[in-house]
DNA sequence: TCTGGGGTCCTAGGACCC
DNA sequence: TCTGGGGTCCTAGGACCC
């Protein structure tokens, strides 16, 4: 028998908690941006897009596009609050709820339907409550695996439900153009197109060696999307993190070392408070560099001891920075703590360490009583404010596994 | 007046070991 | 004197997603 899977996607989710906030934004093109100087669009609403307005434009291109467009710096806490709230609607109807982002959930419907009149009628009713309760619009996409169903949100959208069954997959997908395809990129689209593949219906037609040979695992699973198939399973339970980041763009390119020094180390507290708050230890660092002309790329090493540590993070990240020939400036730093397992906070050895843990531990209750960066070393006292948007990619434990392409 | 931030997964090649 | 094969760990880089 075949699942049924349900895809809740909201529209312009961002730019619709902003409009449902304040009238006077309602019916208007808006777009969702970040605090800073270099920011780009986060979300725009339907009325924006209708102008060619795209998420990752920066404001002059944006405004180029749509003089009139009105910029809202984003809310974190209110879209954070409200995934939670909706997770709450979705498991009236199941227990099986994968919150795959902060504005993207899936259900598995198979088992419960019946209790609720049917797919399409669990569809209504959610819409429905997160009309009532948010006063914004979601669409639903219902089909037999996540990849359909998210391409039946997707074909539906905005504020629409549409329900993919077995039967109509085929003529579907045979000339769907393959970027549609979730988890088929610009890269890969460029690739097949190479091979002379275009559409879906041509991707599932293809030999699978060919595949196979050209893009290895990945080629095995592309055949089966082509067809519309997929066996990801729904991850029901929160995954523990593989890696813990944090990255920041500076308004002006920093060519003193003293204050790249000084941007590393706010970047490893953030994320050894993190680490820390969420109990996990890591033994790699990484750090990225951009340059001005936007060359990127990042050094990692790896660490004798697992740690989350704010002065262990930054020491690596320094160490790697020492050995990199750094050019005049620098536009972004980041930082970040991977091959995490779970910190079982065994009995310290040394007294020595405990009281640096007990340090630790009395810094990061200040900063959760009175907000981040309140008690901090002395050389980043004159830090700027730290990100106040929220990535898109946020979940409620901050976990997620994207890979549908297995 | 250019181009954010936070993730996961895969691959290729080198080091090292038996 | 012309060097196999298997395994693991590590780094760098690319592709994808929201």
């Amino acid at each position: 028998m075949s699942k049924i899977i349900l895809c809740i996607d909201m529209d312009a989710f961002f730019a619709s908690v902003e409009q449902q906030s304040n009238p006077k934004l309602r019916g208007k093109p808006v777009a969702v941006i970040g605090s800073g100087k270099r920011t780009v669009i986060t979300t725009r609403s339907y009325e924006a897009r209708k102008y060619g307005v795209k998420t990752g434009m920066n404001v002059h291109e944006t405004k180029k596009l749509c003089p009139h467009i009105i910029f809202v710096v984003g809310n974190n806490e209110k879209y954070t609050h409200t995934c939670r709230e909706m997770q709450k609607i979705y498991l009236q109807f199941t227990p099986d709820v994968e919150v795959y982002s902060i504005d993207e959930a899936f259900l598995d419907i198979t088992t419960t339907h019946h209790l609720f009149g049917g797919p399409e009628a669990i569809g209504h009713s959610i819409k429905a409550q997160i009309k009532t309760q948010f006063g914004i619009t979601c669409t639903v996409g219902i089909a037999p695996n996540i990849l359909m169903a998210k391409l039946a949100s997707d074909i539906a959208k905005p504020d629409g439900l549409r329900w993919i069954k077995p039967e109509d997959i085929e003529s579907l997908l045979k000339h769907l153009p393959l970027k549609e395809l979730w988890g088929i990129g610009s890269g890969l689209t460029e690739k097949l197109e190479a091979l002379g593949i275009r559409t879906c219906g041509q991707l599932g037609r293809a030999p699978a060696s060919l595949l196979r040979n050209k893009f290895g695992v990945i080629g095995e699973h592309l055949k089966a999307m082509g067809k519309g198939l997929c066996n990801r399973p729904l991850y029901v339970r929160e995954e523990d993190p593989k890696s813990i980041g944090h990255s920041m763009t500076f308004p002006k390119d920093l060519s003193q070392r003293r204050d790249i020094e000084a941007e590393i180390l706010k970047l490893s507290e953030m994320i050894g408070r993190r680490a820390r708050r969420y109990g996990f230890i890591g033994r790699k660092v990484s750090l990225t560099v951009r340059y001005p002309d936007f060359e990127t790329f990042s050094k990692q090493t790896t660490l004798p001891d697992y740690t989350n540590h704010t002065h262990e993070i930054y020491k690596n990240a320094i160490s790697i920075l020492e050995s990199i020939r750094l050019k005049n400036s620098v536009r972004l730093l980041g930082v970040s703590l991977s091959n995490l397992i779970k910190d079982c906070n065994q009995m310290l050895l040394f007294e020595e360490k405990r009281r640096e843990k007990a340090l630790l531990q009395a810094v990061d209750a200040v900063n959760d009583k009175y907000g981040d960066f309140k008690l901090i070393w002395a050389s980043y006292l004159k830090q700027t404010e730290p990100p106040r948007v929220i990535s898109p990619a946020w979940k409620p434990s901050g976990i997620r596994n994207i890979n549908v392409r297995k």
